[in-house]
DNA sequence: TTGTTGTTGCAACATTGTTGCATTTGTATA
DNA sequence: TATACAAATGCAACAATGTTGCAACAACAA
């Protein structure tokens, strides 16, 4: 995707268009798994913790990315391809591999059925750990 | 329980009885739902932040409690039923009221089928997000 | 080109988690 | 019951992570 496609992608979602936004949501679509927070950090020339924060704040807000896992204070995300503004809907689960510590969306074929009927449910976040195709 | 128990539940787990945790599980004992940091906090006298922590992880190690899940830099455990030290093993997922915030731990009748073979399974966490029972 | 609104970057702060170490304590053993 | 040893505690110092307020700036619509 080009530069202007970007810029474009992230109008079509509410947002301006600036240099750090095109960049972070470069980072996203130049990795096919979910991206840390570290991650985004390190590959970004010199970014300010507070924008980066905000940035992301703002990418699920507009229904950009969502919050993939949170591993031992390291948090995951990854682009969103069926959300909107506000709503996250998925119908994948989140992997993440102990050896190569990559973290992806997998789809899951699953009726999940709460034995009690009394929970009215909202939203279904299933994270697995284990080993990924290439290193298992 | 009484304290004289819950000291002897520590020992059986291979952890010294200390006023520490026998408070700390006390806390866990009073309390049928999930509790979070804070409130271990809260609840405890005057509590060294590093004593808390460092407990926390043994009660873990050793099967006592289990990570139920992490919302937004909170953290939330639950005591152990059926798990064995240094591996926890559970067939519920963990709700979380997104009206009175708590969190606890439900059965689910669930055959979760990955759509892609290539995945080693280890561990699945299912958090759910909703009204409880008694908000709905 | 200009005005408005949202974004950025900085400073300062708040919260959360970690490490090392000296001291104390639980408990097994004599 | 006394003793010894390993483990747990509490403190200080630090590291990492997240938040708030605000002034300067930039995107973009008109």
């Amino acid at each position: 995707m080009s530069e202007q496609e970007r810029r474009e992608q992230l109008r079509e979602h509410q947002l301006k268009a600036t240099p750090m936004r095109t960049e972070i949501l470069k980072i996203f679509q130049q990795d096919e798994h979910a991206v840390s927070q570290s991650e985004i950090f390190q590959k970004l020339s010199d970014p300010d913790r507070v924008t980066v924060y905000r940035t992301l704040q703002s990418f699920m807000e507009k229904g950009l990315i969502h919050e993939a896992l949170s591993d031992q204070n390291e948090t995951y995300y990854a682009l969103c391809n069926s959300c909107k503004p506000g709503v996250h809907r998925h119908h994948h689960a989140h992997f993440k591999c102990t050896n190569c510590k990559e973290v992806s969306c997998i789809e899951v074929e699953s009726e999940l059925r709460l034995e009690d009927p009394g929970y009215q449910v909202d939203k279904v976040n299933i994270e697995i750990t284990g080993l990924c195709q290439r290193c298992s």
